[in-house]
DNA sequence: CAATCAATCTTGACAGTGTCAAAATATCGC
DNA sequence: GCGATATTTTGACACTGTCAAGATTGATTG
C-alpha cells in the first residue's frame, strides 16, 4: 500500500524494513543528548516507533548494541589519525602532530558521550566488549603505536621504547579528555593551552 | 535490652544504633567488589540487616551515599600526598617524585572501584558532587597544584605555567589510571616501566 | 498461484531497581 | 510517665532489561 521498506520516514507495516540501522542512528542520537545512561531499550524502541523487544532481534543484548555505537567512534578516530598520517608529508612533522592533538581532543569533546562509552566502564567492566569491537580498538592502538614509533624515529618525540611512548602519551590525550569531558580541574576554554602544554612535553 | 546501641556487632533492637556508619562500611565493601553498578540499595539494606528504605534517613539519595564513599577516597590520596610533601626534606626530590606517581597509581589500582566512583560519570554527570565532595575534590588538586609548583621551582619539572604543568601532569597520571583500571591497551605487569616511562616525559 | 518456512514484530510476564508516603516503633527531654 | 523527635518499616509506583509464546509478514518453493 504506502511506501515503507527502505523508506527512512514512512513506517506503519509491520515490517520495519530498516530497523537495525535506525536502531543505531536513534541510539547514537539518545547517547549524544543525555549519555548512555538516558538510553533505555523501551524509550529507544518507542523512539523508533516499534514494540519494547522487537530490538532484541537485531541485537542480542543492550550491551551489544553499546558495542556498535562504540565501533563507529573508533572508526571515526581511526579516519582522523590516518588523515594525519597522509598530510604527513606535506607540512611539518611538529604542525601535523600538533594538529593531530587537538582534532583529536575536540572530537572527543564533540561526541563526548560516545567517547566515554568507547573507553567508559559500561562496556569493558560491566558488559563485555564484542569481539569485534576489541578487534577494533586494538588495531586503533596499534595505529597510534605505529606513528609514535615513526614520529620517534623522526626525532619529534622523547621517549626510548616506543611501546611505552606510545601508552603513556596516549594515556596523557587519553587523561585529558576525561577531564574535559567531566569538567573536573579543567575548563574546556583552557583547551588549546593544555594541549600546547601537553605537546610541550611529549616533544623531544 | 540486649547491647546494642554503638556496639558495631551485636543489631537486633529496632534501633540500630550506627546504621550510617555501617552503611558506609558494607556499601564501601560492595563497591570493592563488584563495582558501583553492584551496589544496590536494597542489596546494601539488606547487607547490613535493615529495610529497604533505612538507609534514606542518612542519605537523601544513592548519589549522596556515593559521594560520601567518594570523599573517603579524596581523604586516602590527600594523606597520600601529604606524606610525599613531608618526605620531601629528606630524600632526593627525584626519589620523592617518583615513590609518589607509583604510590597513586598503585593506590589507585587497589582501590580501582572507587577510583572510578571518583572521577567517573556517575557522580560527576548523572548524579551531582555533593557540595563538600566537590570542595574536597578541589583541594586535593589546590594541593598536586602546590607541590608542581614547587618541584617547577627546584628545577625538576618541566613547562612554564605550573597550573597547565598540573593540569597535564595530572592528566597523565589519571590517563594511566584509567588505562590500567579498565585494562585497555595496557597491562597491569607494565606498571612500573609505565610509570617510569611517563616520569621521564615530565622530568626536566 | 498456493503452501510452507523463516524472518520479523508484538503482547505478556518477571524480577530487579530507586524512592516517596504513611504508619509503626523506639529514644530522649521534661 | 508523656509528648516530641528520631528512626525504621510496609506499601506502592514507575521504570528498567529481557525471556517465552504467539501473531504477522515476506521469501521460497512446489
Amino acid at each position: 500500500m504506502t511506501d515503507t521498506k527502505t523508506s527512512t520516514s514512512g513506517r506503519q507495516s509491520y515490517h520495519h524494513g530498516d530497523l537495525q540501522q535506525s536502531l543505531l542512528q536513534a541510539a547514537t542520537e539518545m547517547i549524544a543528548e543525555g549519555g548512555t545512561e538516558s538510553l533505555s531499550m523501551r524509550k529507544l524502541a518507542d523512539r523508533v516507533g516499534v514494540s519494547r523487544t522487537a530490538p532484541y532481534h537485531h541485537f542480542k543484548d543492550k550491551n551489544e548494541l553499546l558495542c556498535a555505537i562504540a565501533e563507529q567512534g573508533f572508526r571515526r578516530q581511526e579516519s582522523i589519525l590516518n588523515r594525519a598520517r597522509e598530510a604527513s608529508g606535506t607540512e611539518s612533522l611538529q604542525a601535523v602532530f600538533r594538529q593531530y592533538v587537538l582534532t583529536y581532543i575536540e572530537s572527543a569533546h564533540q561526541h563526548r558521550e560516545q567517547y566515554d562509552l568507547m573507553f567508559g566502564r559500561e562496556i569493558w567492566r560491566n558488559g563485555q566488549p564484542t569481539a569485534s569491537l576489541q578487534q577494533l580498538s586494538k588495531e586503533s592502538f596499534q595505529n597510534w603505536l605505529h606513528w609514535v614509533t615513526e614520529l620517534q624515529q623522526a626525532g619529534l618525540l622523547r621517549g626510548e621504547d616506543p611501546l611505552r611512548t606510545a601508552q603513556v602519551t596516549w594515556a596523557t590525550l587519553h587523561g585529558l579528555c576525561r577531564l574535559l569531558n567531566d569538567g573536573i580541574y579543567t575548563e574546556a576554554s583552557h583547551l588549546q593551552q593544555m594541549c600546547d602544554s601537553a605537546i610541550a612535553m611529549m616533544l623531544n
